[in-house]
DNA sequence: CTTCATTTTCGAACATGTTCAAAACATACG
DNA sequence: CGTATGTTTTGAACATGTTCGAAAATGAAG
């Protein structure tokens, strides 16, 4: 509005088949770009829609055109971190073929990645817990993220030689997954310093896992850990 | 305010000592029951303080002179339900003493309490789960009604017969206690008719937990599985 | 009964997420 | 160019949780 109104120096008038809606995409990137350095800065409480708007030099109605609700825009940050967590666990991922070594590097660059925003875990966390909300990893509106985020744990059981049933194994990286959830929801409560306690239960999991695995093998036990398994891997909002 | 002014047939006059304050105890009562009531039929989100202040014939302003928010009414309800879920069980427990049967029957009774809300679930859920709620079960305000239910946990311990060592023992109930919260996590996400995945859930979960138990006496698993016990069972909000 | 301090009650006000009707703009077509 | 159609943008409005200053009720002291 203030800034520059399509006079500027850039190359506009050279490119007339310009496809309709790249102004409007621009909006939609400005608006969103703002929301996420936003969010980044003051968490999700204090950063309010009006604020939003007034940084990006658009109205509050704009910035609804673009998205329908705030945690839609809270969605968009979950996506990004989702990218910076793959980017962070794959290159890692490499350099071991042990399971729960895969699924500890996992975990720990997942915990990582989040870090930064721990101050602001409280807000984030009600604003995704609603089995309604869009921003819900287990909802819909969540599916594309979602299929990041397993994707990673798909990656690191099926790089890993493991004698695991094969109908185990299906259902292991949903529930890893899952478990990683619960890991973020401890690691929102904890208040220990440096979040040691996190990492010390995250740990002693693995620890127990490994020693566990085997005993999935055991036909007493093999039956009904199936059956919780494939229960607890279909959880959705 | 429309209602009796204070002329009503209540022999007041008769009972001049009554001590000061007694009026603003019974408006105080009557904001909670209306609040309660509200919350049963409504759930969360459709109950207003501007309704529940009208429907108890009182300002906005007054419901908030005797409770600071909105989720300090819901506090209210959360220890009813509390109450409710150990009278339930209490008289159950009389009948067995294994463990696993114990801790189905808790859990059972628990879920059973829920059950009328469990279609405002999401409501209340999102009330609860931060960390800085007074309603949160984890924090310093939910103290009270968080003894009681752990206090179920740790009967069920107590009154069975086992040969668990005594430091898993002592922060066994905490644990189960937290369990329970998962489990109503799960149970809050849960739409298959009747809630028949938790149920499920829970059967299978305690299943495993008999098989699993004996094992925790295994020094290999023992030291570890302490840890993590030992750390799970200090999660405050 | 009057006076004064304390407790209780009220109603207006505020910030925030969200909705909506109308204005401004852009584009295609005659 | 001028008009119609669709897209973008705006600003006002609404409901809700919460705050606050002032009025009313209450009760103790003189």
């Amino acid at each position: 509005m203030f800034e520059n109104e399509g006079v500027g120096i850039e190359p506009e008038a050279a490119e007339p088949k310009r496809r309709a809606g790249a102004k409007a995409e621009r909006t939609r990137a400005l608006i969103r770009d703002t929301a996420l350095a936003s969010f980044r800065e003051r968490g999700y409480d204090d950063t309010t829609l009006r604020l939003i708007a007034q940084e990006a030099g658009v109205s509050l109605g704009n910035a609804y055109y673009y998205f329908p609700t705030k945690n839609h825009l809270v969605q968009e940050l979950y996506a990004e971190v989702q990218r910076e967590h793959r980017a962070a666990a794959t290159e890692l991922l490499a350099g071991s073929d042990e399971l729960v070594d895969r699924l500890g590097i996992v975990y720990r660059t997942g915990l990582a990645t989040l870090e930064p925003f721990h101050a602001f875990a409280p807000g984030f966390l009600t604003a995704a817990i609603s089995p309604r909300s869009p921003l819900n990893p287990l909802a819909e509106d969540s599916a594309e993220a979602r299929e990041l985020a397993v994707g990673l744990f798909r990656d690191a059981v099926a790089g890993a030689r493991h004698s695991l049933p094969d109908d185990l194994a299906r259902s292991l990286p949903e529930v890893f997954w899952l478990a990683y959830l619960l890991l973020a929801l401890f690691w929102a409560y904890d208040r220990s310093p440096g979040r040691e306690r996190t990492l010390r239960l995250l740990d002693g999991g693995l620890r127990l896992l490994g020693l566990a695995l085997p005993l999935a093998r055991l036909p007493l036990l093999r039956r009904p850990l199936r059956e919780l398994v494939e229960l607890v891997a279909a959880v959705r909002a």
